[in-house]
DNA sequence: AGGCTTTATATTGGATCCAATTTGATCTGT
DNA sequence: ACAGATCAAATTGGATCCAATATAAAGCCT
């Protein structure tokens, strides 16, 4: 159907996403045309809506550049998301789970359960880890999200560490990262406790906490982005 | 520098939110660019930049339909509003206000006393209203409000009721009106006192009850739409 | 008479072409 | 030698043309 044009975007968006395009890097219609195969058309509007999405800003006549996020951006992104995955959990908890979010969620404790229960972590537990993750949250957002909190939270996918996808884990401290990640799964099941429990406030304030978590690894993944606000 | 491309996304924009393009009406690129007098090609970007906002989706093959909005969407996207704009809040709260900003609400809060003052409403204080509305809700956003949360805001923009720049009053019960916004009023005076004493959670308490007030208008502006969800 | 198939038309999607604007470099003048 | 101005190259933005596709209507067969 709209083969190029989907491609195209999904191609950039995920070149920006994994670093292949660094912040700040120029795209230019032309090279990226010929990189892809296809003509400046597809690039054009796939440019555009990047530049409407916050990947891209244009720089004058000198083509588009790929917008650096500032701490200050991703730390909004992380409290967005954390309210938002707040306010799915409070209506879930305030309507009940279903019995079909219920295992879900329940098969998401158990095999984040099993990646922890021998007390350390192998390089192969980190995908394991991001997999349940990501079904933990999206069955959550699911359940207790509407249209607009899924659009709405589309909107911080490009940041990083804001999207739930982007762990980016140190392998080279797998220590570090047990106590990290088994914390955040300590609070999935806090989080479970207070859904089946209908209890939605707790739900949300546990569900806000726990976004505010991944912020901790900001400062030490990227260490060189120190906090520029003395405020 | 980009006259037409600007200008074709801002008449469809505004043509949307005007209801001059009804929801569900087809949009298609020819007639589109004919009417507007440009060529098919901004209105085509234009188009896909719309459509990855939500204000258009596509209809298969036959071009464009504007988004019917159920009134789930609309009470999804007030709560999403609410949480965001708490959230502003909460920040402000937390962080305390510019010298600027609290000039600007009080000028609104000032506003709002003015209209309010004389007892009743008469048609053009509509206007007033909503445009201090509007004042007051951009200051909060401008201050607390990062630019994940204005993006995620904008996303809202298009569903009707769900933005605060939507009022739609009844102009031919204007004593019920009067009760209504004067009691939004009142709470844009608790949102103040909340922010001027530092009370962030208060402030975001508020905030969202504020958002969640709208929503008792929209089953008596809209009674064809009625609840769906039996539940 | 109704349903299925086929055909025709309408509409999007992509490519190429042309114009306008901005940027960077070079050249000249003081 | 430095600064300003002019010129050239690159890049975006718009228009027109062509192909692919989906939808709807009409005709035919059962």
């Amino acid at each position: 159907m709209s083969k190029p044009g989907q491609q195209v975007l999904a191609q950039l968006r995920q070149q920006i996403a994994s670093g292949r395009l660094p912040p700040g890097a120029r795209v230019v219609e032309i090279p990226t045309a010929e990189a892809l195969g296809v003509s400046r058309m597809p690039v054009r509007v796939a440019l555009r809506v990047l530049e409407r999405e916050g990947l891209l800003e244009k720089a004058g006549a000198r083509g588009f550049r790929v917008r650096a996020a500032t701490r200050d951006d991703i730390v909004d992104g992380v409290e967005v998301r954390g309210v938002l995955e707040g306010l799915a959990a409070l209506r879930i908890g305030e309507r009940g789970m279903s019995a079909a979010t219920e295992r879900a969620l329940r098969t998401c404790l158990a095999d984040g359960d099993a990646i922890f229960a021998k007390g350390r972590l192998v390089e192969a537990d980190l995908a394991a880890y991001q997999d349940m993750n990501v079904r933990f949250h999206a069955a959550i957002i699911e359940a207790g999200g509407g249209g607009a909190i899924r659009e709405a939270l589309a909107r911080n996918e490009h940041l990083p560490f804001a999207s739930v996808r982007a762990l980016a884990a140190d392998i080279a401290r797998l220590d570090r990262e047990y106590s990290r990640l088994s914390y955040a799964h300590m609070q999935h099941h806090a989080i479970f406790d207070a859904l089946a429990n209908r209890q939605g406030a707790r739900a949300e304030s546990l569900m806000r906490e726990h976004a505010n978590a991944t912020l901790a690894h900001v400062d030490f993944a990227w260490p060189e982005m120190q906090r520029p606000e003395p405020r």
